[in-house]
RNA sequence: CGGGAUGUAGCGCAGUUGGUAGCGUGCCACGUUCGGGACGUGGAGGUCGGGCGUUCGAGUCGCCUCAUCCCGACCA
C-alpha cells in the first residue's frame, strides 16, 4: 500500500471525549471514523487487523472441527418467537417490519438462526457433535456505548454453536474450545488475557467463561485469588464468609437516632463498625413494582446478579421519593408487611448485638439478635465480594481487577433445541434434544484490547501477527531519485514475498513520516535515506524495541525474513 | 431511562455589555529547507447543530428540538 493513497489523517490531539487509550491510538491515527453513537467506520488499516485476527480465529475454529457459514442478519419475528426470546429481550434488540408489514428483527447473536438451519437436515445421532459457525456484523442496541471500539452497537462477532449427543460430550468440547479461544488470544497478542467463570445471563445454561483482558479501562469487575487461580466475573464470585463473633445478651431495645439514616452517618453516631450493623437495600419487582429487601451486613454490597438469579426475576433501583409507605433510612427486618418480597444474607446469619433499622422514622434497634429477635428461613449468599475477603477454595486474600470481556463460552444445555423442537433420534430410536454449546469473540473488541496494552508514548505497538503491514518503509528525501528506486524497489520485493508493506511515498518531511511511522505501530520500520545509501546502508527499526540495525543493502531482505520469524516466533 | 456537560473551519479551541466570526493545527499554490511533526508569502475552507421567538440587529438572550460526551441504571 502506498501511504500517499491511503484514506487516513493523523491527529497529533484526539477528538474531546476521546479518553481511553486504544481509541485515542484509533481516533490519532484515522483507523477508524465515528458515524454515530457506537457506530464506526473502520479505515483500511483498522479493517486489515480486522481480517487478520477473522483469519486467526477461522484457523483456531477450523482446527476445532468447525464448519464456516452465514447466518442472516435480519431474521424474522416467529424465529425469536419461538426460543421465547422475542419477547425476553428488551429495546436492545432492533425490531422493524419490513414492506408487507411483516415484524423482523436484527440479530444481535444467533442460537436461533443456527437451530433452525440444523433441525430436520440433522436427524440422527450419528450426525452428531458437529459445530457451525460464522464471523459477521451483529447490532445491539446498547443502551450506553462508549470507549470507541470497546463497547459499541454494531461490531463484527465469530459466534459458534456446537451440538452434543450427551452433556459429557459438550463438556470435553468446552474445554477444546477454551484452548481453542486460549490459542486465539495468544496469536493475537494479548498478553495480561485471563478466562474467569461467568454469568450465563440470559443465554440460559450453568457454565460458562468469559476471556478477559485484565485492563483498568475494563467494564466488568474480576475477583482473583493469586494462590489457587480462582478468577470469578463479580456478577457469580464467591467469598469464604469471615467469622465476627459479637456475643450479647442484652435485650433487643429501640433508640432515637435523628436524621442519622445512611450507614456511613449510624455507624458515626452510635460509635459501632459497620459490619455490626444490618444494612436494608430496596428494590422492586420490574413487572409487579412490589418492593423488595435485601439484608445485608452494613459494609457489604448487594450483588444485584445474584439477586436476581435468586428472585428469577428483573428488578430496579427503589425509588424513595415515589414510596412513603417505607420508613426509608430505617428500615429494619421486624415487622414489615406480608406483601414485601424480604432476603437474609449469610452475612448476617448468627450474628448478635446489631442494629438494624427501627421501620419508624429517626429510629433504630440496637442489640438486635438475629436469631433470637427474627425467624429467618433461609440465608442466601447475595453480597458482593470485597477486595480482601478470602478465597472459597484456599482462603488465600481476594484481589479485585477491572477486565473487558473479549470473548465467552457458554454451556447452553438444550434451552433451544428444546425450545424450537430440534430432535434426533438416538440409539434406541427415541427423539431427543441435542444439548448446545455457544461460544463468541468480538473482533472490534480484540483490536481494542490489543491496543489496551500495546502502545507507547509515541503510539501503538501492533503485533507482527494482526499489524495491517509487517513493514513501514519511510524513504527519507523521497525527491532523491535513488532513494526512491531503493525503496519502492524494496516494497515490490516485500509485496513479491507475500510480506505486508506501506511505503510512505508522501513528499513530506522525515519527521513527519517518522511520527505517523510511531503512530501507525507497525512491527518493522525501514528507513532509505540519501546518506544510508551512500553507505549502501538501509536501517530497520523494530518498533516495539526501539532496536536499530543497519544492513548492507543486498542482506535487508533476509535480515528482514529473520526478524518477522522472531517476531512472529514470541506469539506461539 | 435518570444526573451532568458540550455543540463555532477536517481536528483542538477563543469569541467581552447583542453590532455580520477568529487563533492553533491541517489543507492548496509558490519559494527556501529536508533524519524527528521546517520556514516565509499568498490562498481556500463556516447558513456558529437545527427550529421558533425577543430585537433595528443574535454565535451571544429566551423557549423547543436534535446530536455527541461523561457518570449511573442497563448490557448475551
Amino acid at each position: 500500500m502506498k501511504l500517499s493513497k491511503l484514506v487516513f489523517e493523523t491527529q497529533k490531539e484526539a477528538p474531546s471525549g476521546v479518553n481511553i487509550i486504544s481509541h485515542v491510538l484509533l481516533s490519532r491515527a484515522g483507523f477508524i471514523k465515528q458515524v454515530a453513537n457506537g457506530i464506526y467506520t473502520l479505515g483500511a488499516p483498522a479493517q486489515k487487523m480486522a481480517l487478520k485476527i477473522e483469519n486467526i480465529i477461522r484457523d483456531e475454529m477450523n482446527k476445532a472441527d468447525g464448519q464456516e457459514v452465514k447466518f442472516p442478519v435480519v431474521m424474522p419475528r416467529e424465529l425469536w418467537e419461538m426460543s421465547g426470546r422475542y419477547f425476553q429481550i428488551g429495546s436492545e434488540m432492533v425490531r422493524f417490519k419490513d414492506r408487507a408489514d411483516h415484524d423482523m428483527v436484527l440479530g444481535m447473536t444467533h442460537e436461533e438462526a443456527s437451530v433452525q438451519f440444523v433441525t430436520n437436515t440433522i436427524s440422527s445421532y450419528k450426525q452428531l457433535p458437529f459445530m457451525i459457525y460464522q464471523i459477521q456484523t451483529k447490532f445491539r442496541d446498547e443502551p450506553r456505548s462508549r470507549g470507541g471500539l470497546i463497547r459499541v452497537r454494531e461490531f463484527t462477532m465469530k459466534d459458534a454453536y456446537s451440538f452434543h449427543n450427551t452433556l459429557e460430550d459438550l463438556e470435553e468440547y468446552y474445554y477444546r474450545q477454551h484452548q481453542a479461544y486460549t490459542n486465539v488470544f495468544r496469536r493475537i497478542g494479548l498478553k495480561n488475557c485471563i478466562s474467569v467463570k461467568s454469568d450465563t445471563g440470559m443465554m440460559g445454561g450453568q457454565i460458562a467463561h468469559e476471556f478477559m483482558l485484565l485492563t483498568p479501562d475494563g467494564e466488568d469487575e474480576l475477583v482473583i485469588c493469586d494462590k489457587c487461580g480462582y478468577k470469578s466475573n463479580m456478577e457469580v464470585a464467591e467469598c469464604e464468609l469471615e467469622q465476627i463473633n459479637t456475643k450479647n445478651d442484652l435485650p433487643l431495645s429501640e433508640v432515637p437516632t435523628g436524621e442519622h439514616t445512611s450507614i456511613d452517618d449510624v455507624t458515626a453516631f452510635l460509635k459501632i463498625q459497620k459490619t455490626n450493623v444490618i444494612k436494608a437495600v430496596v428494590y422492586v419487582d420490574k413487572d409487579e413494582k412490589k418492593p423488595i429487601i435485601v439484608f445485608v451486613r452494613g459494609d457489604l454490597e448487594v450483588n444485584e446478579s445474584k439477586l436476581k438469579k435468586i428472585l428469577r426475576k428483573e428488578i430496579l433501583p427503589f425509588d424513595a421519593a415515589g414510596d412513603a409507605s417505607l420508613a426509608f433510612g430505617n428500615i429494619g427486618p421486624m415487622n414489615l408487611s406480608k406483601d414485601i418480597t424480604v432476603l437474609f444474607d449469610r452475612s448476617i446469619e448468627n450474628r448478635e448485638g446489631m442494629v438494624a433499622g427501627a421501620n419508624k422514622a429517626k429510629h433504630h434497634l440496637i442489640n438486635f439478635n438475629v436469631n433470637r429477635d427474627l425467624n429467618v428461613k433461609e440465608f442466601v449468599d447475595i453480597a458482593k465480594v470485597k477486595a480482601g475477603q478470602k478465597c472459597k477454595v484456599c482462603s488465600h486474600e481476594l484481589k479485585i481487577e477491572n477486565g473487558i470481556e473479549v470473548g465467552n463460552i457458554f454451556q447452553l444445555g438444550d434451552k433451544y433445541t428444546k425450545s424450537m423442537g430440534m430432535t434426533v433420534l438416538n440409539e434406541k430410536g427415541e427423539m431427543m434434544n441435542p444439548i448446545m454449546g455457544c461460544y463468541g469473540i468480538g473482533v472490534g473488541r480484540a483490536i481494542a484490547s490489543i491496543l489496551q496494552e500495546s502502545f507507547d508514548e509515541k503510539g501503538m505497538i501492533l503485533p507482527v501477527s494482526v499489524a495491517p503491514w509487517t513493514v513501514h518503509i519511510c524513504p527519507i528525501r523521497i525527491d532523491d531519485e535513488k532513494v526512491k528506486e531503493k525503496a519502492f524497489s524494496l516494497y515490490n520485493q516485500l509485496n513479491a514475498l507475500s510480506i505486508d508493506a506501506l511505503i510512505d511515498d508522501r513528499e513530506t518531511s522525515a519527521g513527519v513520516k517518522f511520527a505517523d511511522a510511531d503512530l501507525f505501530g507497525m512491527p518493522i520500520r525501514l528507513v532509505v535515506s540519501p546518506k544510508g545509501l551512500d553507505k549502501n546502508e538501509i536501517e530497520i527499526v523494530i518498533r516495539k524495541t526501539r532496536e536499530v540495525v543497519l544492513v548492507k543493502e543486498d542482506e535487508v531482505i533476509e535480515k528482514l525474513k529473520n526478524i518477522i520469524l522472531k517476531l512472529q516466533e514470541e506469539l506461539n
